[in-house]
DNA sequence: AACAAAATAGCACGAACGTTCGTGCTATTT
DNA sequence: AAATAGCACGAACGTTCGTGCTATTTTGTT
């Protein structure tokens, strides 16, 4: 039988890797502590990466790779459907507590901003990946005459995009669940508004 | 002649550590790289406040009194007048450099959330203020049936201020000021509803 | 069972952190 | 003139940080 130790520690360190740094952010995220959470040594999680910058990488990737899967939807839907599909499981991600400390590209893009480097690269490249899966998903529902054309995907994905990261941000700093069910209805709101009159 | 001197160093650091806070963070917020940045000594710093904690609650009070003169408006406008004065307000603060690293309240809220203490605290508040107050403004916009009453005021606001979060976030995050527009026509077009159909 | 390779541990380093202490200056008060 | 208070300073503390080195252990292949 094929052991999957190899790769698994790597693997399992940049899972509690993600953790940490949902809640410290990505420079809170200190090696000494990520080992010392894993009960090993420091130099052995050093080793798997070589330097912190990459170790932020690597986290930000794996984050990535626990989020991604809220971007697909089945393909039978039509394409307000899986616009409104895509909204409702990145609502569930936040929701849920994935990442105990929230979304960990808002708090990395708060951290990251204004100090320019590979890391900050890499998480716009991220972010930037989501928000055009997002327009996307309106220009098709747009051209198939399911939204209304006379606002830019750009407005009406700004517009939801605002409530996702507002939800998130009340969220973790009340605790109070109650922001989501008030996204919830802004969303629905201007989905039945941006359905009501096509031309 | 009386001299200012005492109390003008401390207002001098915290001018300082706003700025600094702004760009770094609360916690990036170094006793030392503000004492340098001053040409001061660290403990010369450091003897204003006691500890760090009272100089991060020190510099978001500093940060409020920059702030909180957006919260006013003048007393001959009508509500919604008012509330669309606070709101363009608010967006000039934010898009006009007053804080070279941006909203410092936001990317505080972003550092302090799931790491309770009394500077946390101390954040909430002030961050509750400036939303109770948008609370109000939409309030008695409706108590004068200026806007539909059909949404419950704190709906309205989560939405309205959302849409400033993100624009925040987003130029921080590009440094492209496109995002206050599409801020101001979602804000406008919010208005353009709620105003329209009254009972 | 032996061995090369990879993974982990151990140790030391320079720097930066928040904090404390003792000590001068410089006004203000006695 | 003497005593006092307020500021700011430099030095040092213990800790933690990221990062190199060098052993030691674990692993996979013959």
């Amino acid at each position: 039988m094929e052991t999957p130790k190899k790769q698994s520690t790597r693997t399992h360190i940049l899972e509690k890797a993600v953790q940490i740094a949902s809640i410290e952010g990505l420079q809170g995220l200190s090696i000494n502590s990520l080992a010392q959470s894993l009960s090993m040594s420091k130099s052995g999680v050093f080793a798997h990466f070589g330097s912190k910058e990459e170790l932020q990488i690597a986290t930000l990737d794996t984050a990535w790779i626990i989020f991604s899967p809220c971007l697909t939807a089945p393909p039978d839907l039509s394409a307000v459907q899986q616009l409104q599909h895509l909204l409702e499981q990145w609502l569930n991600y936040l929701e849920s507590d994935t990442f105990p400390g929230g979304c960990v590209f808002m708090s990395a893009s708060s951290e990251l901003d204004g100090k320019p480097g590979i890391v900050r690269d890499h998480l716009m490249q991220l972010v930037s990946r989501a928000v055009f899966v997002l327009i996307e998903r309106i220009k098709k529902a747009q051209d198939t005459q399911q939204l209304v054309t006379s606002l830019p995907a750009e407005q009406m994905a700004f517009e939801l995009h605002a409530f996702l990261l507002s939800a998130n941000l009340s969220y973790q700093l009340s605790r109070d669940k109650q922001y989501f069910a008030i996204a919830r209805n802004a969303i629905f709101r201007h989905f039945e508004e941006w359905q009501g009159l096509n031309p």
